[in-house]
DNA sequence: GACAAACGCGAATAAACAGTCGCATTCTTT
DNA sequence: AAAGAATGCGACTGTTTATTCGCGTTTGTC
């Protein structure tokens, strides 16, 4: 049975039919995508109110997310009226994920375009590059981290996120194989993995800390990463 | 406002002062004990059917808690009957997770015991030991992984859960003093949490593949606990 | 300033659930 | 075997919450 991101009402006689389908779109495709493009400048206005109530809204509450109502009373709005441009309340979340999630693969691509390090301290100071860069983006998005971590904990969004993690392994991955060719794919994967996993996990128990254990547990990162990865490179 | 445990439906008249009472018991304390202790055969094992269901469902499922009704079925009891044995849905779940959360403290307390290591190399053994031995509590109780997962993304569960996070990295912390005595409180403090953060997340994804590949990040685990350490003891 | 499109509203709908309670059944004990 | 305690049942209650829809209001355009 179909058990999609909401429960939507089921209406009685033709208008039942018509619930049916649009559940099924949504369920494919455009279930998360902005319902439709504000026109006029004050709904633009609009969906950022949304947004931003929704994200004080997360941090207040932990993790939990918000109910609709709450972030449209935060916003000055009706319900109503934030279904005029998210299709669920999953979107809204998603949509303040999605920069944060879409940096990723930037920075780390960035870092693919140099020249490949040839000896071991220049292998260290690229992996310090990667380090402070991907650093940056929890830095400059600590207040998202909560909605993250919503993210990640929802049922329905957790496969998005699955997606982009992905991608970020395998950017990882590319990294590695960039620094030495001859690394099996299947090595440069689990690497990617554990540098992804490693990195995200510390980073997010650092950012509830004070910013001096945050810069501490960075240093940790930094030598851990080191340590697993300067095995499989064979510099001298 | 209270927001409790569970949506305990407000009654009228008298029974609404005790419906009201019964919530504030149950958020100060006795919310997550076990209803009744059970007194013929019978329904201990009706405890154990509660507990594989909600464990097996919870599997199924993802992450995601199953329902009161669909525990219930599994078991092939009713829902009035689970609530003989427990006062609510979280606790079903807390008393799967609690083996494997008190299990910890055990291990690591343990290779407290042992006498500290006079150089480099015992200390690398010692690393080792902490490091299978709880591996083995992961491995041992692969199956519940899931539930733990469910238990960390439930706002109600998470505190306690907290709480014995707290417990182990003071272990952890106190596991580092007992090789240098010297180290700083806070800094232990630090290193502690790093590693169990980076154990339990390199632990939780490489569960889910084959057995090889987790081998295999078991490794880069070792490695990467060894280099963030080492540099805090002053060893020869 | 009039018309249509866009926007905003919020009561109403319906689905999903947690937890209860009075009655039925089974066990234990004497 | 009869009383009473423990256990089992499941329809029901109450709550929360996402989403809709028809109608009133504002805005942009000619």
């Amino acid at each position: 049975m179909y058990s999609g991101l909401h429960r939507a009402p089921r209406l009685s006689g033709e208008r039942g039919q018509r619930a049916v389908k649009r559940s099924l779109d949504r369920k494919t495709k455009i279930a998360l995508e902005p319902r439709k493009q504000p026109r006029q400048q004050r709904s633009s206005k609009v969906v950022d109110r949304i947004l931003d109530a929704a994200l004080i809204l997360t941090r207040e509450q932990g993790t939990k997310t918000p109910t609709t109502l709450a972030i449209a009373q935060r916003a000055g709005l009706s319900v109503g009226s934030v279904y005029q441009y998210f299709p669920n309340k999953e979107a809204i979340l998603l949509e303040l994920g999605r920069r944060w999630l879409s940096s990723f693969p930037e920075v780390i691509a960035k870092r693919i375009k140099v020249a490949p390090p040839t000896n071991r301290e220049e292998f260290r100071r690229e992996v310090r590059k990667l380090f402070t860069d991907t650093s940056r983006i929890y830095l400059d998005n600590a207040t998202l981290m909560p909605v993250i971590e919503a993210i990640s904990g929802n049922a329905d969004l957790r496969p998005i996120q699955d997606e982009y993690d992905k991608e970020i392994i395998a950017l990882y991955a590319a990294w590695l194989r960039h620094a030495n060719p001859a690394l099996e794919e299947k090595t440069a994967k689990r690497l990617g993995l554990v540098m992804m996993e490693v990195g995200h996990a510390c980073r997010l128990v650092g950012l509830k800390r004070d910013r001096k254990t945050y810069d501490l547990i960075e240093d940790d990162v930094e030598a851990m990463w080191l340590a697993l990865v300067t095995p499989y490179l064979n510099l001298d």
